[in-house]
Formats: structure tokens, sequence, C-alpha cells
RNA sequence: GCAGAGGUGGCGGAGUGGUUAACGCGCUGGGCUGAGGGCCCAGUCCUUAGUGGAUCGCAGGUUCGAAUCCUGUCCUCUGCACCA
């Protein structure tokens, strides 16, 4: 069949858009399947991470339909974000016509690509059609007590001239441009996400994300269990408040130490001589660039502030400092040191002359005197504290008893601290979604009424690259209002929405995405979410960001009434990286960009050699969706992805390999085209096929229920096909049985090559499309016995071909005759013995000898010995072999039990033994029913023919 | 430092106690075929012209038997990080 892949691929492609294929709608008679990809941004045309992404679950999507599963499949944009308004800026137009431009693009490539979405729910989030619904919701989460607006330290990036959330700061940079991120206070906007930090926390144990995604969650979240305690400060009336893990140290505070940003320290240095050396310390700390950061932080630095606070358990006075070690963000911004039980702190003290009190003992009984040459940060009995109620305690007993007299005291309490903070979604860009308040100065704020949503971005703004901040704030049809309060002239709020907003419950959007008066209904929400997204695949970028906020997002609606599901994501598949071959230096360790190919290192000028790298634009190592298509076609290209790895795993590119997968495509095509081409001629292979066919079916089924494309993939488009040639090779060439063969392997071809596939069925004269097709239930009972049969044969093969090699250097003259003596019946039959004892677990190491020795065939004094070698091999093995009833499979357990006759199978096929072994003449005949040629009679077991080459 | 993943033939990668490694790619030699991107055979660690030996990061251990289980150790990748 000549093959034009542009031509097939684009035929097909609007046959499955003419037949509406792939459009889903709630059908409770069905099992629904929802298949998503991550939330794609349209930066212009499709890169080959994204091939690979939707090449992944589009192979999930079309099986599960051939499987029954009403499943939904969508597509759409997370089009809001900075570079279509750095574009805009560039060009001077609107971030608005770029968007549309960039996704007419990307749409189109995915298009190409044949990925089955149900394009009736495309949208995209800048869109007012969706963002409304933001709004909306934003209004919701506010009544639910969800929306916080306070002055906030926050992190800027100069260069993207707006706000981060912590998530977004990476290393102290922007994620997005690298810049370095500074500390703001500013007025923001908050989703008080901590709200939900155990949920978030604890449901973890009941989805399947995959273990590093988990981890880096709790990470995240950061819960710890531990004490709020109280050091007032000495003649005054505040107080310190601390967190501690390890309450069953505190008899060991010797200082406290304060964050330099914690608003104590200017309350408490002021006017005195320790508050300039606290000022250079603090402002050290908040303008500290990344590298003096990393120099600093290795010598722990402080400050004493003339002060002292009160340990309230022993009432001593300790002294406070202000150490760049403590991070004014977590738990309380300061921390009681204890240097004998902290490393930390150890340092500190020593570097600055403070006490280091032992308050543990490692093991009871050792010497409470002892004294320290490190911290000791384990647990272990409690001394020196002075009081007997807490001397020899332990562990947590210890903690809970000194948290117990704090909170009788009034000093302290049992608490929970979380790294998480509240999600800071304020930006202030324009290409994002206003957020629906309104600032009066008789009312404050005041959020806008559901009813004069949306809130529209203004379409008459002109970008340019000269401007600074936000250009809706200087838009004045946009800012100029009127209070929905008191009715008199207010500014609406100017910031807008992270993008991460956006995609946290999109795919709520998708199950219903063309209701006009609800984000969603309940009704669609409920059927395709239930057990939250059945598939859902991306980035591990995405691992803490994205995945958290839409976790929260779901459980918010959920107590809103909107959604049953309070996990959005059922199971979360994070695609490997995608590599390609760049130059590297080993000196250096670095890579270097593709035009250095053949090139010496531009840094040590050694030669440089190649190594797989991250596909990137730094590097130049990638390859264009669009050129590969149009040279071998989109079905190439999808078969490449899939056959390459694991979705999981890390896959290099290669031309060679792409090229190899072409012409696998070839040899598919040919063998398909040579079993539509055969005559009505049944045949004894013609069983063996479709047993074949079912086996495979039937791995098929499970490897691509498991998302184990690969393996699915190497039944559907190799083991296939190998089987086909075996077939041909031992005769067969039966029309029916072709055809049936066909009707089964056609559809396993169409989740990764579906445009072929679905030629094929056609040309085969299939019923209806492959796009839509059910597949039917498969029964394997029968096929053991008859695939045992020819593996067999082909091991009896595979083993006489390895022995003609020796038996030609043994030969004289040129070998012309092969002599296959099978074992003797009673061989077989103590075969079939062993394997019933087996199957009764039979005692064999104590009784076996007993069991042979009871057999009648052991009257026959001469076959003694042999019966008791056969009898071991059979069920003890060798040191290196065990013995065969364990290693034999199910089916050649079968065969042997059901009167296996190997000579007759051996004599039925002499033609065809006779060509694979290139001899004249084939002889098969049990042991002593002819000659004992070459004295191979000794050696037949059964399965394994004594072999003779003559 | 903490956490997670991982180290298997020239290469990509299967394989989680049982004939010393699936499948693919690359390379070498051979055969079939009118031709073909087609089919088939053999080889691709060491050794040898008669079937030998070694091997799954390294070192120990458990077992009749280990790539697979246990212990230790080295290395790589990813994430987090003075988190109290």
């Amino acid at each position: 069949m000549a093959y034009d892949a542009q031509e097939v691929e684009t035929r097909w492609q609007k046959a499955w858009a003419d037949a509406r294929a792939f459009e889903a709608e709630i059908d409770h008679s069905k099992p629904k399947f929802y298949c998503l990809e991550m939330f794609p941004y349209p930066s212009g045309s499709m890169h080959m991470g994204h091939v690979r992404n939707y090449s992944i679950g589009d192979a999930m999507a079309r099986f599960h339909r051939l499987m029954g599963s009403n499943v939904l499949y969508p597509m759409g944009y997370d089009s809001f974000g900075m570079p279509a308004e750095n574009a805009a800026k560039k060009d001077g137009g609107h971030p608005h016509t770029v968007t549309h431009r960039n996704i007419s693009s990307i749409r189109a490539d995915q298009e190409r690509m044949g990925y089955s979405y149900d394009w009736r729910r495309f949208f995209a989030t800048s869109d007012v059609d969706y963002y409304r619904w933001n709004q909306q919701m934003f209004l919701m989460l506010n009544e639910q007590g969800l929306v916080e607006h306070k002055m906030a330290p926050v992190n800027w990036c100069v260069d993207c001239d707006t706000v981060l959330a912590n998530e977004q700061v990476k290393n102290n940079r922007c994620w997005r441009c690298g810049l370095e991120v500074v500390q703001r206070d500013m007025m923001q906007w908050f989703l008080r996400m901590t709200e939900y930090s155990d949920e978030l926390l604890e449901e973890l144990e009941n989805i399947v994300f995959p273990e590093n995604v988990k981890a880096m969650q709790r990470n995240w979240i950061g819960r710890s269990h531990g004490t709020h305690i109280d050091f007032p400060i000495v003649g005054s009336e505040a107080s310190i408040g601390t967190f501690t893990t390890r309450p069953d140290t505190i008899f060991g505070v010797t200082f406290v130490t304060l964050s330099p940003e914690h608003p104590l320290c200017e309350e408490l240095c002021a006017g005195t001589e320790w508050e300039a050396d606290w000022r250079e310390l603090r402002d050290e700390c908040v303008r500290m660039s990344e590298f003096e950061r990393i120099n600093m932080l290795k010598e722990k630095k402080g400050v004493f502030l003339g002060r002292h606070a009160v340990n309230p358990l022993n009432g001593e006075e300790v002294p406070i400092y202000a150490g760049n070690f403590v991070v004014a963000s977590y738990g309380t911004g300061a921390v009681m040191a204890v240097p004998g039980h902290d490393q930390r702190d150890y340092d500190f003290a020593e570097r600055y002359g403070i006490e280091i009190r032992r308050v543990l003992i490692e093991r009871a009984g050792d010497d409470p005197a002892s004294p320290l040459s490190e911290a000791f940060e384990g647990y272990g009995p409690m001394v020196n504290s002075g009081r007997d109620e807490f001397d020899g305690l332990t562990g947590d007993e210890a903690k809970d008893t000194v948290t117990g007299a704090l909170q009788a005291t009034g000093a302290g309490y049992g608490t929970i601290e979380y790294r998480l903070k509240d999600w800071g979604v304020s930006r202030q860009r324009f290409w994002g979604t206003p957020i629906p308040m309104i600032h009066c100065e008789a009312c404050g704020t005041v959020p806008v009424p559901v009813a004069d949503l949306p809130i529209e971005l203004p379409l008459d703004v002109t970008f340019s690259e000269e401007q600074g901040g936000n250009p809706l704030a200087t838009h004045d049809a946009f800012v100029n209002t009127s209070c929905p309060s008191c009715g008199n002239a207010a500014k609406r709020e100017t910031d807008t929405m992270d993008t991460f907003y956006d995609s946290s419950w999109y795919f709520m959007r998708f199950c219903d995405a063309t209701n006009e008066n609800a984000p969603f209904s309940r009704e669609a929400a409920d059927y395709w979410m239930s057990g939250g997204v059945d598939l859902y695949i991306g980035g591990i970028e995405h691992a803490v960001m994205h995945l958290l906020y839409a976790r929260f997002f779901t459980k918010a609606t959920r107590d809103a009434g909107m959604n049953e599901v309070g996990e959005p994501f059922g199971t979360l598949v994070c695609q490997g990286m995608l590599n390609a071959p760049a130059p590297f230096c080993a000196n250096c360790n670095a890579e270097y960009h593709v035009d250095n190919f053949g090139a010496d290192c531009p840094t040590c000028g050694e030669p440089l050699g190649t190594r797989s790298a991250k596909m990137g634009k730094s590097l130049g190592n990638t390859v264009s969706p669009g050129d590969m298509i149009g040279r071998y076609g989109a079905d190439t290209v999808r078969l490449f992805i899939l056959y390459g790895a694991n979705p999981e795993a890390g896959m290099d590119w290669s031309d060679t390999a792409l090229e190899a997968n072409h012409r696998q495509m070839y040899t598919i095509i040919d063998a398909i085209d040579s079993a539509l081409a055969m005559d009505e001629s049944p045949g004894p292979m013609d069983d063996w096929l479709l047993a074949r066919l079912r086996t495979n079916q039937h791995a098929w089924r499970e490897a691509m229920g498991g998302v184990s494309l690969r393996e699915g993939v190497m039944v559907s488009h190799f083991e296939m096909v190998s089987d086909w040639n075996w077939y041909r090779r031992r005769g067969g060439c039966d029309r029916a049985t072709a055809r049936a063969f066909l009707g089964g392997w056609v559809p396993m071809l169409a989740p990764a090559t579906p445009h072929i596939a679905e030629e094929f069925w056609q040309k085969m004269g299939g019923e209806g499309m492959l796009a839509t097709l059910v597949l039917p239930d498969i029964d394997e009972s029968g096929d053991k016995t008859v695939l045992a049969r020819e593996a067999y044969l082909r091991t009896v093969i595979r083993t006489a071909r390895n022995l003609r090699g020796l038996a030609e250097r043994h030969t004289e003259g040129e070998i012309s005759r092969v002599v296959f003596q099978t074992a003797a019946a009673w061989k077989a039959e103590l075969a079939r013995d062993a394997i019933q004892l087996h199957l009764e677990n039979f005692d064999f190491k104590t009784q076996g000898q007993a069991h042979v020795q009871s057999l009648p065939i052991f009257e026959n004094e001469t076959l003694r010995g042999d019966i008791f070698q056969i009898w071991m091999a059979l069920t003890a093995g060798s040191k290196k072999k065990l013995g065969r009833i364990h290693t034999w499979s199910d089916g050649e357990r079968t065969l042997i039990s059901s009167g296996f006759d190997e000579a007759a199978v051996l004599n039925a096929n002499t033609d065809f033994l006779a060509t694979e072994l290139e001899v004249d003449s084939v002889d098969a005949y049990p042991v002593g029913e002819g000659e004992d040629v070459a004295g191979k009679a000794r050696v037949a077991f059964p399965l394994e023919p004594g072999i003779a080459f003559l």
C-alpha cells in the first residue's frame, strides 16, 4: 500500500470531526472516564513536550473509548499571563490579539496531530465567558470567609513588576524570569488556603499521586507539632512568643533569638547603644542577595538587643538576641535557643560566649554534669531541670509534661505550625482577571454585587515598552466607578488575579463548559468529577503550585455546595523529561548550545563530547513537531513518542529511532496488506494465530489500563507483527482467519496510531469507525494448549539449531538428516504424576522417594537408576536448576498432563523442520521405537527430545 | 543536611527469588526475494574452533538458588533547606 501520511491523516481528522466522534455527554449507563492534560499556556506553537503530553492523553482517551467508557477529553487554554502582555508591550498591540493569534496556532497544531478532543468544550481563560466565573467565585469565597485583604510583606519581582506567591519564588528568584526577588509591604488579596492545611496534608494518603509529588506537597505544607511558649520581657509588659518542637529542652534555654525583622526588635533596643548594630543586621538581611545570603548563612550571626527575657518555668533571665538565621515568616519569628540540644544554637552560643547547658542525657544513668562538645539533638531523660517532677522524663512524656506545666500557668500551650502560607492572589498586571472589589472612602472595601459582573478588561488600552506599572491603574474609565453601598464616587481595585487561580477549577468548567448561568452545574461536575479526574497528565513542575491550589479550590467549592468531590485528581501521571543530545564538556561538567557541536569547550578548550540534556531553547537542542509531522506524519511521531519510553520515564530524542518507527509503520502496512490478500485456505496454524491474538489482546489491555503505554504499544505494534510473520512462515494463509485476526488487531493500533488504524479498518470493511468502536470481552479458554504446542516446536527448532553448529564440527560429511527421539512413555508418565502431586501440595522432600518406590514401573530393575534421576530432575532439580514442575509454564504442564504426543507433532511438521534446520529428512519417534541414534535416547526428557544430526 | 527517585550488554530500556536478561535501536556477517524501508539466521563482555568463563554501581549477608530479599558503601538526578 502506498502510504501518504499527510493525506490519510488529514482525511480522517476531517471524518472524525464530521461524525462528531469525540463529543461526550453525561450518560449514567456507562462508566465515565475523565482524561485531562495539564492546562497549556498558548505560547505560539506546540513544542515536543506538549506532543508527548497529549500523545499520552489521547492514547489513553482512545483506549478507554474502545473499552466502553464514556470519555471526557477536553482541551482549552490558560491564556492569561505575562508573556502576552509583554509581547503586546513590545509590538504595541493588545494582549487579547496576541493571545488569540497564539491560540489559533497551537490549536491547529493539535488538530494536525489528530488528538481526539471534544472541541465543543474548548475555552480560553482570558475570555470574559470564563473569567466572569473567576469573579463570581471570588465573591463566593469572600462570603465563605476565605478572602482576606491585608498589608503584608510580599515577594516583589522588579522585572515582572508584580508580586509573587511564596511558591513562585525559587532560590530567592522569580520562577518566571529568574530575577532576584525583593521584599515589599503592600495591601494584598489573600485566599485562606491554610484553613485547609490539615485536609490538604491528610488526604494525600488517599490519592494516587507519584511519591515524589506527595513528598513535595507534604514538605511544602510542613506541619509540625510543638509548643508555643511566651517569654516575658524583663521590665516590659510585652513578651516574646516562641514556637518549639522540643519543649523537653526548655530548661536548657540560655538565650532567646528574634528574627531581625521581628517588630519587637526595634521596641527593645530603640535609643540604646544596641540599636545601630541591630539596624545594620536587619538591613543586611532584608536586602541580602542570594549570593551574599549563602555565604552569610554559613556563619550564624547575631546582635544582643540589650534586654532579657524570663524563662517561664524556672524564672531565669536570659539575654535576647536578633539572629540572621531566624526566619521571620515561620512560626512566630522567634525561637528559644537551647545550645546544648540544637546544633545551630550551639554554634551561635559558642561564637558569642553564651552558656551551653546539658538538660538531657543520652541514656539513663549517664552523668548529668558531663560536658557537651556538640549539641545532643536526640531524645533522652531530662536532667538539671531543678524540679523533681521533670527529671527522668523522656520524649513525648517529657514534652507533654512541660507543655502541661506551661499551660497551667498560662505561659504556653500545645500547638501546630505550618510552613504553608495563605495564597496571595493579587498581581499588579493587566492581563488577568480583575478582582471584583471597589474601594470607597466612606464604606471601605466593598465587593461588587454579583449582578454587576463581569468586570471586563478594557480593550482600549495601548501598550508600550516605556510604560511601567499596571495599565489598568491609569485607565480612568475602568478605575472610576460608584460605590455599590453608598452610591458615591469610588475606585475599582486594579489588581488582577494570579493565573494559578484560573487553573484551579478549569477542570470543573470542562464538565459543563457552555453553562451561561453558573461556573458549572452540580450535576455535570458530580458525574464527571466523581472520584476525581481519572487520569491527569502533566509535568512535575506543577507538583506543588498548581496541584495544591486546585486541591484547595475543589475543597472550597465543595464546602460551598458546588460539587461533591474534595480531591480533584484521582490518578496523576507526571511525564518524564524530553531530552536531546547537546554538546557537553566532561571537564567543566557543562552543557553548551548545539552551535558548539564538534567544537572545543569555550571554557577549557578541550574537545566537546555529547550528552543528553533537557530539550530547551537555551541549548537549542529542540525539535520542531511541525517538521517531524511534515516529514513522517503524525502517526509516526506518536508511535515514536509512546514507544520511546513509558510516560513517567525520561526519554531521549533520536532521529534514528524515529526513522525506525517510521519503517515499522511500513512493516505494519505490509503485514496488513498481506492479510487482506489471502484466499480461503484453512490450515493447522489458524487456531494458533487466533490464540496468540487473544493472548496479546489480554496483555495489551492490562498494559494500557495501567498507563504502561510502552508495553501496550510493544504488543500492538510489534508483537502482533511478529506473530503474523510466524503464522505466514508456518504456512498460514486463510482469509477468514486473517480477517478475524485483523478484527482484533486493527483496533489495538488505534490509540497510538489512530489514522492508519482507521484507514485499515475501512479497508477491511470494519463496521462504523474505529473512533467510536467498543471492543467485546475476550475468551482465552483453551488457548494455552494450542500456544504451548507451537512454543514446543519453536523451542525444539531453536535447540536443534544450536546443536547443529556443534554437529557440523563433529561430522565428517554433509549433514542431511536429523533424528528426534522423544522421551519414553514412562518418563512422560512420571512427569504427569509429578505435576499432579505438585498441584496437591505433595511434600516431595520427605515423601518423594517412597512414592517413586511404590510405583509399578519401579519393579523394572534395569530402569531404577534412570527413574530416580528423572524423578529428581522433575521435582528437585540441581543446584543450578529448579525442578521442572516448578519451571514449566502453565501451558507446558497442561500439554504434558493431556498426554501430548511429541513425536506426532514433530512428524506432522517434518517439512517445516527440514527447511528450518536445513536437512533433507526428519525422523521422530519415542525412545525405543527406533534405533538409538548417537546415544541420544539417554538425554530425552519430556518436552526436550534427544536430537542427533547425521 | 533532609526527603524522593534511580544505578542492568555498544545504546534505550524490560525484568522484584527459579533455565545468566524481554523488546527495540545501532553495528557486523550470512541466507531468502525480480525488487523493496520486506522476511529469516548468527554475532556484537572475556575465552575457545566441541558446547568454557564472567556479568545487572561496589562490598558483605540470607537462600538449594539473587539483577530480584537484607546490611553497609559509592555515585547520579529531582525537590526542600539555618523551619525552631
